[in-house]
DNA sequence: CTGTTTTATTGATTTAAATCAATTAATCGG
DNA sequence: CCGATTAATTGATTTAAATCAATAAAACAG
């Protein structure tokens, strides 16, 4: 299969510097394993053929490093293919506070300040590990809905969505000890990445690979590393959970579901009616 | 002008026991002063014959009454008219979690878990204030975006700016001290209120109604009502803020923004490019 | 493989905010 | 207008998590 090499390709890699091209043969819309849970989720196949002509191409974003920062001009907007990204703002005080963890399938990229083909992304996006990713012109979305009103709805849908886990996220960091919040964060994660494994690739399993530090895990729940880490040890000696190189295991579901408040059913993928 | 009576209106009446029929003339869409910031912010006014019978009618909601609770059958989403609404949860542990201030031209209830007619409501919704809404029903929503895509691309678009919102929301209680969030939150509502005034009704002024109660304050922010207190009159004595009979008066807005970081331009209203 | 950097771990101490406890001031229903 | 309920205020005490500080362990680059 041709590499698709967009018009735009150089002027891109001017203004994300970290991005590479990608080499493998890049996976066609039509032929997208997790397409039915990402933006072209409602697009039905036949109109595949010219809104993939709207996709700019994959590229590699390398483990740990950034893709954007607040404030740069929002050329693209974003769908995860494959990897870990996190959405996050850094305070005055030097603070990071992680605004959203990006899985394969989700959209990224289009939160904006001010108007325009010159309006700033509202923060900064960084790679975990090493992800690829589905990249297009952001200047062209509207139209491209007022084609397509499924590209809308799933925007919308996925919007909606985005914004449960957000108001999750918000009750965690305000209403629930370290403990608690901590829980409830490894869980939807752990649900997440899962979910995502029986979309695309895999089986079901009580382990992922989990690529936070405690620091990023701090920087989600409003903690310092240290008091994660304290937590995080009670959790492992109470044999509720098993932390080691980069991958979690989930040991006693029920009990942490019970200290985290955790109910699966926010993780099911929305729809509007 | 005659008072549309929806034939649905003692079914949902039965169901939302708090909501009353509105007795004066109704606004219709075409008229509507808020129009431009609400849901049909991008539909032509030509096609607004159509789409307001989407509409169900113009209902009111008393003061510190419940619209929802967590869990109920969602027959209807809303945009608020007049008024002010919050959305909640409540824990485990009986604590509550204020997830988003509605304001005029605000729209919500699409949030729901399950799918298919009878999903229920993710949160709670309360008025601080009596209020006006403007109820449609949700089984009516996709149709009608597949046949008007404005439609869902204005529903994109208010949901991208909530989710700004409420990754603040999850900046100030995360990653700030409570007398940063404070600040923060009391300009949010500030500007929102202000902007809101200025789109619709009435003037530019250094004082808004502001119905909260301290509680409801420590409880966006996940503070105590004690601890609320004490930061207030910190910011009182200092001559940065005055509140008195639910009318909060800013007196010094640059010092409070820079206790606050609080920058404006996250309230301006979005748009897809 | 090896030195270097980053991340994890653990103890001691401090602190911001919670909790407990009264009182005073507002607001509301009749 | 008036008793009753709800909200605001203030002090004393406790506590969950931050901060400070020092290794130990892992990951990484050359």
């Amino acid at each position: 299969m041709a590499i698709p090499q967009s018009e735009e390709f150089s002027i891109l890699m001017n203004k994300r510097p970290n991005l590479q091209q990608c080499v493998d043969p890049q996976t066609e819309c039509i032929a997208c394993p997790i397409r039915k849970m990402a933006l072209f989720r409602g697009v039905p196949e036949e109109e595949l053929g010219w809104t993939q002509k709207f996709r700019d191409a994959q590229y590699l974003l390398p483990a740990r490093k950034t893709l954007y920062q607040e404030g740069d001009i929002a050329h693209s907007i974003y769908t995860l293919f494959d990897g870990w990204v996190i959405l996050f703002k850094i305070l005055d005080n030097g603070k990071r506070q992680i605004l959203r963890f990006v899985l394969p399938g989700d959209f990224f990229g289009f939160q904006v300040n001010g108007t325009g083909a010159g309006a700033g992304y509202t923060h900064g996006a960084q790679a975990l590990v090493a992800s690829t990713l589905c990249v297009f012109p952001r200047t062209r979305l509207r139209s491209m809905m007022e084609k397509q009103p499924q590209l809308a709805i799933g925007l919308a849908e996925m919007g909606m969505h985005d914004m449960t886990l957000c108001q999750h996220h918000l009750i965690g960091t305000g209403r629930k000890n370290a403990r608690e919040s901590i829980a409830f964060l490894l869980l939807e994660l752990f649900y997440r990445v899962r979910m995502q494994m029986q979309n695309g690739f895999n089986e079901a399993t009580d382990s992922i690979i989990f690529p936070l530090t405690q620091e990023d895990i701090g920087d989600a729940i409003g903690l310092t590393s240290v008091h994660v880490n304290r937590v995080l040890k009670e959790l492992e000696r109470e044999k509720l959970i098993h932390c080691q190189r980069k991958r979690l295991t989930i040991l006693d579901e029920e009990t942490l579901m019970e200290i985290g408040q955790f109910d699966p059913g926010m993780i099911e993928p929305k729809e509007l009616v």
